[in-house]
DNA sequence: AACGAAATTGAAAATCATTTTCAATATATA
DNA sequence: TATATATTGAAAATGATTTTCAATTTCGTT
């Protein structure tokens, strides 16, 4: 499974001179059997459930590799814990967070984007990137909450 | 000058049980003169321009208070450091920012605030508070690196 | 004006995610 | 297999912010 994953990382690695080792793998697969927004602790995690350990270190150059091959994009919420997602095959999109249970809820929005098409012409800014994060709670918390 | 921030300073402190003390009044004066998007360095250095030194600890401690008592806002973009905005009068926004020159555009948008309650409808999520920052270029720095 | 309880200050140490350093180890090509 | 080059990971460094704590200041009460 994943082949097409594994392909990319692959030929990245070749085309930029570096080697295919055992960590490098592992932290690959731990990444592509993940969900969306894992951290690099979650990572380390689910790599040394066995017995062969990998460093932290190892998990954040690795990470930066799959990231810069175009497999997963770093992103980073109100917490100071930057996380990543997969990006092969996804479309752009924002986030809804809950603060409760830390839920992810992915959106696009065709209006937004229109919208801030206009804004970025009226202000003369030529955009490289954006961030739109909305932080709340989710049903199921708002339900525990007791909010209405 | 500012007579209306610092007597809600001033209530603040005594409501809370604080002290009013020249350290507090000297980096409030510091933050109230100063435009928006101001670090804890900046009023660090604005505060320490004279002979009396102020120490980075009070700085953080009570750019803290200012926000507390409502006059200020802390926003995070995207370099790890924290900066403080005014809120007083002033109304909800947005930040289109260039990571040329750091220059930083306030904007609103009606359309984005009604697709965005219809998202957060559609999902069944109870907004807490949102961020959405644009960076990218700005006129004069497009200009100068020459993009079109 | 002086007293004294309580708050404040700021230098230094701690925090915490992430990065850098570097000596030991692994990979890949000849 | 030899060798050049890349990788690993423990430990130290980083950098913004927070915490600690002994010395100092504030302010209501004598
Ligand atoms: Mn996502
Ligand atoms: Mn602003
Ligand atoms: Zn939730
Ligand atoms: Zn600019």
């Amino acid at each position: 499974m994943r082949t097409e994953e594994r392909q990319i990382f692959g030929e990245y690695i070749k085309s930029e001179g570096l080697k295919e080792t055992a960590p490098r793998n592992r932290i690959l697969n731990a990444f592509l059997n993940s969900e969306d927004h894992v951290s690099a602790e979650d990572i380390y995690l689910l790599v040394n459930r066995g017995k062969r350990k990998v460093g932290f270190t190892t998990v954040y150059r690795t990470m930066k590799l799959i990231s810069d091959c175009g497999l997963a994009r770093e992103v980073m919420f109100d917490d100071g814990i930057a996380r990543f997602e997969h990006t092969l095959g996804r479309k752009h999109h924002h986030h809804l967070i809950c603060t409760r249970c830390r839920k992810v809820i992915e959106f696009t929005s065709k209006t937004m984007e229109d919208a801030e098409q206009a804004l970025l012409k009226k202000n003369e800014f030529e955009l490289q990137y954006h961030k739109y994060e909305i932080f709340g709670l989710c049903k199921a918390c708002r339900e525990q909450v007791g909010h209405k």
